[in-house]
DNA sequence: GCGACAG
DNA sequence: ATCTTGTCGC
């Protein structure tokens, strides 16, 4: 239905949740990823002016040419307060049901949110690499902890996010001149892995990499619209399919249901 | 006790 | 996260 993998429930107090953390913290793997993945999908959330609802968007990209794939979202009932370090409680079920919508399996996550590089060393992007067992990276606009200094101001460039004496993620220059983005391990990948996942997912035209703007925006254009189907708790709001693996010879743009996908231009932030 | 504090 | 248009600069 929604949780893939039941490992555990989400109807937590704060409290609770801290001790799940700290419990599942040590199951996360640290390794370099062997191969780049083909694809990847960006998850990000948006609620709506009364905060009761949330609505998270799951959009697949396909390394090569940067091509949307797949996207789908899910809304759902808020339950859990917004706490610095908790953010998964709050966040997750949705995005999991949002995931669990693609037509397109990723093999990989690029989650909008922290992963290590957090109090307990359990981010969002490590709670859902764990709970979905995929190579999962954390990509963060601001720093929850850990001290940096700032990177060159070229696209690659990245320093070390530390915190209590350990390397937590990176400052990361996605596009030359711009601020930089915070990247840290999340489930199956090291952090020179994750990295070079970011770079390989953005362009250099942008802060953020394509799957996570993409998501951004899906999620927040549905909060706005504060969409139809979301009348129960975990409730489906759309769900858009382009083109699996091995396209026919001919390729063919995916072709997003009830709206038209504008590729041209926008204003990020 | 005083700040800091993903989204 | 969200309330919100134009504007300055590469």
């Amino acid at each position: 239905m929604a949780d893939s993998g039941g490992l555990h429930r989400w109807d937590l107090s704060p409290s609770e949740a801290i001790a799940l953390q700290k419990e599942l913290a040590g199951r996360v793997v640290i390794r370099p990823l062997k191969r780049l993945p083909a694809m990847a999908a960006g998850c990000d959330a948006a609620f709506d002016t009364l905060k009761k609802r949330a609505f998270a968007a799951a959009t697949v990209y396909r390394a090569k040419g940067l091509e949307l794939v797949d996207r789908a979202a899910a809304a759902a009932e808020l339950t859990f307060p917004y706490v610095p370090g908790l953010l998964s409680f709050r966040e997750a079920p949705a995005l999991i049901e949002a995931i669990g919508r693609l037509a397109v399996r990723p093999r990989c996550l690029i989650v909008d949110g922290h992963g290590l590089a957090h109090p307990r060393r359990f981010g969002i992007a490590c709670h859902l690499g764990l709970l979905l067992n995929l190579p999962t990276v954390g990509l963060a606009k601001s720093v929850l902890v850990g001290k940096y200094e700032q990177p060159a101001e070229e696209r690659g460039a990245w320093t070390p996010l530390v915190d209590r004496g350990e390397i937590v993620g990176a400052a990361l220059r996605v596009r030359s001149g711009v601020k930089p983005v915070f990247v840290s391990v999340g489930h199956l990948v090291d952090l020179e892995s994750a990295i070079a996942i970011v770079l390989r997912f953005s362009s250099g035209r942008y802060r953020l990499p394509e799957p996570v703007r993409a998501a951004d925006q899906l999620s927040r254009q549905l909060a706005r619209s504060g969409d139809v189907n979301a009348t129960t708790q975990v409730t489906t709001v759309v769900r858009t399919r382009g083109r699996a693996v091995k396209p026919p010879s001919h390729r063919r743009p995916p072709v997003v249901r009830g709206e038209t996908a504008d590729r041209s231009r926008a204003n990020d932030r």
